[in-house]
DNA sequence: TGGCTATAATAAGCTTGCTTATTATTAGCC
DNA sequence: GGCTAATAATAAGCAAGCTTATTATAGCCA
């Protein structure tokens, strides 16, 4: 612990994550803008193309963000007609979300951005590392999601 | 490239990136609230610490962030007393960020809720493989520098 | 059945990113 | 010296995170 003051800041693990992943998303936001969606939009979409008719709550706990997060996007991605919300037919608090046609040849395109986009942020990294580097990410979001702290408002 | 329709949307590298990007700054915060700033609040105080009166743009670029994002988080910083902007002598379109007395003993704090936090979120991974994973991101971070539409418009 | 408790969705407010556009000033060139 | 181009800072507007608070409805249990 001693001469610890003078840490490198260009090597602070947290920051660099952060500036990767920034990185990776306005480049991806910045490709997708002329399809009219984000990044974020894209990833609801991908969700419900799998699974569509989801209840906004399920949708919000699969994508890991917070329910009102969610909300918003929604409002979004129908204004643009993307998608629609539906009462559910047993239960009148809730709605569920189903994509429209418009959205397959859209979702063809982002998943092209996509792929283009990992591929060169990954580029120099052979097979081994790439799965090496998802393993590893995989681990601290475990490692982050176990700390007490981050249990918010469970009550 | 044959059944790649239906790829594992759990491993998906940018994703996974985001979610542990996501869970450190939102951790960092929660714990620095009481202290009344953020992580970006923070990383400014940081790098003015080591280099005090620098100018806005200079800063801007240091951080990495555009000069708007900046701006308003140096008005947020003004406004709670962390540091003040002064007019440079020489330049009158330039203005110099100088921190106050209060930051000294909130810094120390704050350094520790990060080493506290980059401590457990890297748990379970040893000296080498730490090493490893900064310089795999280092090496994704200048890959994405290097994109051609990162550059924005360079004009 | 009637009343608490839990849950779904949303509203409201704050932060931090980004872009694009404006304003003030400086620098550079003819 | 005077015009044009470049630069510093800011304004304005949008997106997507988060919290906390509200409203409507279901569910449970006494």
């Amino acid at each position: 612990m001693i001469a610890m003051q003078r840490e490198n800041l260009d090597r602070n693990f947290g920051f660099i994550l952060n500036d990767v992943s920034r990185l990776m998303r306005t480049n991806f936001d910045r490709r997708a803008k002329s399809i009219g969606l984000t990044r974020s939009q894209w990833w609801v979409l991908t969700h419900l193309y799998r699974r569509d008719g989801l209840v906004q709550a399920e949708l919000a706990e699969i994508l890991e963000i917070e329910r009102p997060t969610l909300g918003r996007l929604l409002d979004r991605l129908e204004a643009k007609g993307w998608l629609r919300r539906e009462p559910d037919p047993g239960d009148r608090r809730v709605k569920r979300v189903y994509l429209t046609d418009e959205v397959k040849p859209a979702m063809k395109s982002l998943r092209r951005i996509a792929a283009d986009l990992r591929q060169e942020a990954l580029e120099g990294l052979n097979e081994k590392e790439r799965e090496w580097l998802v393993d590893i990410l995989i681990h601290l979001k475990t490692n982050l999601l176990n700390l007490p702290v981050t249990n918010k408002s469970k009550t």
